[in-house]
DNA sequence: CATTTATAGTTAATATATTAATGATTAATA
DNA sequence: TATTAATCATTAATATATTAACTATAAATG
């Protein structure tokens, strides 16, 4: 393998070329985009979160939040409501439209990871999370030393 | 873990926003993005490729790749020339400004990239590529059968 | 209390991704 | 050979990523 294709960033980004197009079709199928849909899958079971919170739990950098939730706000998939404690804050909810799609398409999702992670072992899976978490530097040694053990 | 931060986009989306800004920094100091430097990689040791080739190379989709290799070529990091054999066919080859980049750059990619696989041992490395490949479908039965046995 | 510092959300500018469509050219086929 | 189908590069429209800067607000500090 030449070295340029066995580069992590390489080999990472050929793995989500590979798997997201089986997801793709089915957003496309609700109209929403991948990212919309990691929005609103972020609110699942969450009565609301702030607009921060969303960006750290979808890894969504915050410019780009403030487009998506405009779409799904205009798509009346979920409302804003600026915090009265804390003016800074926006908390983002769904709406009773966007409770249904979740509803929807939550199963469809889950149908299609299990569909991929059938494909390994469960420790295999459970192998590649921890070498990739390696990789990214949260089991090194200074982790080893100063982590909480996770 | 959450189910939703359990799934495969998340996790190759997760390890790829860890390891990215240690290449970035290194791109940003020679004036150039992700992108275009995965095309310039793609001409190392070539002579000149098709711009067919490089989209295939780099997983840059052909619509992305045209605006890269115009601001490429903006920096005079490489040229255009129109095939004669099949005019559909653009090849694409450094400048010399081009050639000297990659020079000075791909020592410090390599390096960047050591860092990284120095964090797993040779067996973590390559088990961690078998399952990503099995979870993108090209380990599966039917590349039992009927693959070339890569 | 006044001033500085930090934070949340946003805007702006540029680069890239995604999907569909188009123009030019070549290959395939009646 | 005339027509049809396929291929390569490109354009267009919309969505998202990246970086820097900006606004409003809150917290910290003198």
């Amino acid at each position: 393998m030449p070295k340029f294709l066995d580069s992590l960033p390489m080999i990472l980004s050929r793995s989500l070329d590979d798997i997201m197009p089986q997801y793709r079709s089915l957003f496309q199928t609700h109209g929403i985009t991948d990212q919309q849909w990691r929005v609103m899958r972020a609110l699942w079971e969450q009565e609301h979160l702030t607009s921060k919170q969303i960006s750290q739990i979808t890894l969504i950098p915050a410019p780009s939040l403030v487009g998506i939730l405009d779409r799904l706000e205009k798509k009346g998939l979920l409302g804003r409501l600026r915090s009265v404690e804390d003016r800074r804050l926006v908390f983002i909810r769904p709406t009773k439209a966007g409770r249904e799609l979740q509803e929807i398409m939550l199963p469809k999702i889950e149908e299609i990871h299990n569909f991929l992670i059938e494909r390994v072992t469960s420790k295999e899976w459970n192998e590649m999370k921890r070498i990739l978490d390696k990789l990214s530097g949260h089991s090194g040694p200074s982790a080893k030393i100063f982590g909480t053990g996770n």
